[in-house]
DNA sequence: CTTTGTGAAGTCGTTCACAGCA
DNA sequence: TGCTGTGAACGACTTCACAAAG
């Protein structure tokens, strides 16, 4: 996910596995809900129901982080969502900012789930000089000119980047170059960064044309289910120069 | 991700590995780019540069749906945007309904990536009798009671669910009685399904969640590296009742 | 007797490195 | 010669199954 060499791929010392991070989020989750209704424990079969993966994984998924459970009871909730919590960094206070307040950074502006889990909305941020000033969510926006500042006066380490593509690669450059060292990327564009600074990204249209192969799978499943080659091509070479070739996107 | 049993663990025939399946829509997005600045052909070194990854990987990936590159030249542009489209189900028309219009119902209601990729918003669906007949991106929002004349109707089979996390479940159930078959859920929660329908999630904080922890990393690297035991609990059992743990969850 | 914690086995995915084709 | 296509080696993650602990 990350372009950069990060993840200590050296050191071996007490590195969780980059998939058990993964789920920390959502057991935690699962444990505040838990914990919400005073649930004193929980046994790792009905947490895993409840953040929807199997027993076997939760257990060593814990056993990362350390000897947590009693056997023959459980796992103390309370205890666990603390220990999860200071694990994911979540008992600080993460100052964020905003970069691109259209309709999505809008709308992310307004999601409660980040001010619930420790993360502040500390700036939101466009470029257009009509935008500044606004309040969005309560937070008046600034403008990009400010962008610098506004980093370095927060002490903000991670931004959101919710411009549209083209110009999502000049303010992951700016705010690197401002000292922020994660990136949260909703654009639809691959970023590059130094080594150091993490990217994570989340593409709306890929989640849908991955359900979309899947969802062409079942319709075609009733009727020629296995008969080897099913509607791909020639198998050999079809190698006209094109011309011929359907027009796929819609201009 | 999906809950239900359906990537045919057995059959063994033209199964795509699913790690493939999640990187087509990133190919089909760079070579998309190339196809707009008219670019012929493209080396895998190329390609993959273009979409973030290494180019071992995207050979073996293209290899799982046949032979369309041409050893010493590349990959013929056009051909490939079409063999992908096709691959990914893009080629036809999908009409999607959006159940949920608030902040991010509606920025996903304006997204231009789902019109550009061959997805249609067929509808949007709203619970609250306030909103119905209020165009949203210029569709008029339509109250829930007419959820599953809608889905009839207009024949879809994809539900994006971007509803508060109480309401998915039942949002949920509803769709999949009406005949959806793919769901995905913005919601914080687990949903339940049955077996042959597809959810994949998009949960916004557990991305953040996923960045802290590294960030965390990033800033204890200077001080104590690897000392052994860092800030861990005393290793063996503390296994106090609670009432000392610290509140982590702002309420 | 229940449930955790974990070696060992199994599965899936990535990377290497090179044979084979244009 | 240049670049694809792919077995084979490797590494990461998951699942199994059971010993150990309460």
């Amino acid at each position: 996910m990350a372009t950069g060499r990060t993840h200590r791929p050296a050191t071996r010392s007490r590195g969780i596995p980059e998939a058990t991070v993964a789920r920390l989020p959502l057991y935690l989750r699962a444990l505040t809900a838990l914990s919400e209704r005073s649930v004193p424990t929980v046994s790792s079969e009905e947490l895993a129901a409840a953040a929807g993966v199997n027993s076997a994984k939760l257990r060593k998924d814990f056993s990362y982080l350390g000897s947590y459970g009693t056997r023959g009871v459980g796992y103390d909730v309370e205890y666990l969502v603390y220990q999860i919590s200071r694990e994911l960094g979540l008992t600080q206070d993460w100052p964020v900012v905003i970069v691109g307040i259209g309709n999505l950074g809008a709308a992310l502006a307004n999601y409660g789930g980040f001010a619930s889990r420790g993360f502040r909305v500390a700036a939101l941020i466009d470029a257009d000089p009509a935008m500044a000033g606004k309040p969005v969510a309560g937070i008046p926006v600034q403008h990009s000119d400010q962008l610098e500042k506004i980093i370095e006066d927060n002490g903000v380490s991670i931004g959101v980047i919710a411009t549209p593509a083209g110009a999502a690669q000049p303010v992951c450059d700016r705010l690197v170059a401002a000292g922020i060292t994660s990136i949260l990327n909703f654009a639809p564009t691959v970023l590059s960064v130094p080594d150091g600074v993490d990217v994570r990204k989340v593409d709306l249209s890929i989640e849908l044309q991955i359900l979309a192969f899947h969802e062409q799978r079942k319709a075609g499943e009733g009727a020629a289910a296995d008969a080897g080659a099913v509607p791909l091509a020639p198998k050999a070479s079809r190698k006209g120069p094109d011309g011929d070739v359907p027009a796929v996107m819609p201009a």
